[in-house]
DNA sequence: TACACCCCATAACGCTGTTATAACCAGGTT
DNA sequence: AACCTGGTTATAACAGCGTTATGGGGTGTA
């Protein structure tokens, strides 16, 4: 094949993943259908076999760049002097990201089945761990790197960034599929019932007094307009 | 019809939830098909719909024992005179049986596509809401009673049972679902990492002291085999 | 012009949940 | 005993799904 292939090709790819997102969101995972992902972008079935060799690769295609967005929103979320306000923004940055994209989110933590398939663990691997796709390291790396930042501004009995990191994770998380499952009832309130008080012991941790945590968290609720 | 027929035709029922439930685990969500749990019990595809009116009401059906399960073994750990130690026994119980039922733990939040259907909100509302399914509140109930007593027995800065609730459910929920996600990397391991600092957190939070609250998961740590 | 190769539309296969139809079978009525 | 009646069920069909075999239509190369 020449170089030029390479352009058009994945072109058509991205457009793909694109179409299988958009059907995904307005749709729900049921809607991400072989004919329709084709028919969205003027074609058959066979795009989507020619291009990924069937469903089962779109829904990674599809959960990597879900996974390139998050780190993307969360990149957007800028490092100021108060590094533990920072990662509360970075908290609710990433639920908001989850909440407007609820379907996609389910996609990416391999619980949603998209065209027949869904993300298995071997997947996972490759997006978290030691794999080839970088999509979902790039996206933790940034929570990883905020909990740093934090433990480093800290009185110094701050623990261990990583597992702070994946206590913060596991956090977030469980409130956001909880949250948008309806387990919580009406949403907006568990921000404060649940987020809030989990940041605040898990940033208290790293550590910062509990009053200073409180008052950066206080800071960045005013600020987001969460009454 | 006569008072006996609801004897017949509860078991009936009870033996279509009895075999989803067996196909969910052994083979998946996707093994959950109205021809194979008819033939599971003797049957065709119309017992799951002359008993549930299709697939969608035994997929609430099999939540709500999922749920009922859950409820008899949390019940099933002892309340002894260390309200924490009873509380992290509560949660290593809370993710032993969602490791060992993962498939039927995904279906009961919603997060599992088993013959086509999944728990809607509507659903969830029945199960943890003003409906009129009480199995999850009953779950539920029992961790919130487990933490109303370790603030009755804390110095008395405790905070609400509910919202310390609420996180604690959200952090386990977290959890164990990155965990069996295959996002932690190897297993078993995360227990340490995660649920136990986690637990500390939340725990020496309802008023208790952090040594107190250590001494006592690692009590339950090493009775139960935690290396 | 001729060849090679990728891309894709068409049509089919096997599978799914669902449903219409008709048979069966127990209990109550005549 | 004969007959109806209502719930339960097997059978067969339908529309839809992911997938695949086939063959036609482009494009670049010789």
């Amino acid at each position: 094949m020449s170089t030029r292939d390479l352009g058009p090709a994945k072109a058509t790819r991205d457009r793909l993943v694109a179409a299988a997102i958009r059907l995904l969101e307005e749709g729900g995972p049921e809607a991400v259908q072989t004919r329709r992902v084709g028919a969205e972008i003027g074609a058959s079935t066979m795009a989507v076999y020619t291009h990924f060799g069937g469903m089962k690769n779109l829904v990674v295609a599809v959960a990597r760049e879900g996974f390139s967005r998050l780190a993307r929103v969360m990149e957007n979320v800028p490092a100021t002097d108060d590094p533990v306000a920072d990662m509360f923004e970075l908290a609710l940055a990433y639920r908001q990201y989850a909440l407007e994209n609820s379907q996609l989110y389910r996609v990416m933590f391999g619980l949603s089945v998209a065209g027949g398939h869904r993300l298995a663990p071997v997947d996972v691997d490759e997006l978290m761990g030691t794999g080839r796709y970088p999509e979902g390291r790039e996206a933790f790396a940034l929570v990883y790197r905020g909990v740093e930042r934090i433990i480093a501004a800290g009185d110094g009995a701050g623990g261990e960034p990583l597992t702070e990191s994946l206590q913060l994770w596991s956090g977030a998380h469980g409130h956001v599929l909880l949250e948008f499952g309806g387990y919580f009832g009406p949403p907006e309130q568990s921000v404060h019932t649940v987020l809030v008080p989990l940041a605040e012991k898990l940033f208290a941790a790293m550590g910062h007094p509990p009053e200073a945590v409180r008052d950066s968290i206080r800071t960045v609720l005013a600020r987001r307009g969460y009454a």
